[in-house]
DNA sequence: TGACAGAATATGTCTATACATAATAGCGTA
DNA sequence: TACGCTATTATGTATAGACATATTCTGTCA
């Protein structure tokens, strides 16, 4: 019988203070909103807001008429932001730099095409740009950008300002996707300045507009990058 | 003047719309609560509800008094699951197999040990283990359990199941930190059935109740692996 | 000019109430 | 017994109104 004078985070963190300690175990039924409100004096939207922040995390899950359970597996999920080269340079307190290595319109290649389900003969503007922190190199930027959804990237200037920033404050995205792997290093090799072959992580993503995709970009970073996140 | 019948979907949807068909553009300052109530006819509540979504979303950002405005870098966030290892696997359609490699009782190792925040001596469980994906190496398993966090784990039998999915049903964690990079294939390459120095994904992942470390695993793929995420 | 106290304001949160909706449970019928 | 309809129920969403709080703005005083 907490008093706690209401307010949501209070009964979502006592919540999940009772999942965390094992009062309520994996699986089990929590009380109802209804009950909620009553043992925490708050109304049940407030009770509903808390719930469903912990249902977000994945911490608990609900049904109607089912009522809410503790989650049996959490299958919490982490978030990673998605910045600006040029701001996780700089947050980490280094000078950043950028670099167009080549930049050039032309027909999408079959590999690419069936990546971004184009038809033949697309064009595409294809940028390749290197980003340092302190003068070594960072991170190595491959990109395709299809100016059939985004025209104004044909006459974009790139010399200056990578194509990513241009691209974030021009065309806005509405679904992306994600994928990270390890590879050995290939023609890049040399730029960021690693052996052939040596292990270099790659961040792939490819950005759509509505149906339509705006651009595929390969991030390349040599073996020493990290990337972090927080739960 | 939308009529739409209200719903925090309709609304959120319809301000989502406009930032992405650059009606309102990055950094302008978007109509007040208020207002928007007022266009959509909904109560202000239910306009909350939408910009709250959009604001976690990271496409608007929003203060008091300063009122809300689109964006200037949609700093979005991605989100990754954390599935367990067999799920993740099964889910491919592959069968899934675990083998356990060793286990051992052991004083933390200084690194180990100051990669979670212990005291010299403290004991930790030492579980080496290959997860296997239709008979092929999948995933290499090196994980060191905080014993003082999590005494039942010095009994717990792994033979069988990972310790990861004996871990999720018994022991929840509060905090995680997730760090993923390249590298290549050291003393595991055997186990993974790749060259030595080949380069492979690695993911630390180490977990926390309350202030207390629990675990600290290192997930090793070889490089045919791929993360991927959907936003 | 500049510092500071207060007024103004947009978002943040809570409440009480109502109705909507999904899903279960139970009943009746074939 | 098997099937399908209906009642029940817990969550999902909407509303109007109120108060809280963070910030900006403004005017005053040194």
């Amino acid at each position: 019988m907490t008093t706690a004078r209401s307010s949501y985070r209070t009964i979502r963190d006592e919540i999940s203070r009772r999942i965390a300690s094992r009062v309520w175990l994996p699986g089990a039924l929590i009380p109802g909103e209804e009950a909620l409100s009553v043992e925490f004096g708050a109304a049940r939207a407030t009770v509903n807001r808390a719930l469903r922040e912990l249902a977000e995390a994945g911490l608990i899950e609900r049904r109607r008429k089912a009522g809410t359970r503790v989650a049996l597996h959490p299958v919490r999920e982490a978030r990673f932001v998605i910045p600006l080269v040029r701001q996780e340079i700089e947050a980490r307190g280094a000078a950043y730099q950028y670099r167009l290595l080549s930049s050039e319109t032309i027909k999408a290649p079959a590999l690419i095409r069936a990546r971004l389900g184009l038809l033949a003969d697309a064009p595409l503007r294809h940028v390749r740009a290197l980003h340092l922190a302190d003068r070594r190199p960072y991170q190595f930027e491959d990109r395709y950008i299809v100016l059939e959804t985004v025209p104004a990237a044909e006459d974009a200037d790139f010399t200056d300002t990578g194509p990513n920033e241009w691209l974030v404050e021009t065309a806005p995205f509405t679904h992306a996707e994600f994928t990270f792997h390890a590879d050995g290093a290939g023609a890049e090799s040399e730029l960021l300045n690693v052996e052939k072959g040596a292990p270099v992580f790659v961040g792939e993503r490819i950005t759509w507009l509505g149906e339509k995709p705006i651009t595929l970009v390969r991030m390349i970073h040599p073996s020493t990058y990290r990337m972090v996140t927080k739960l």
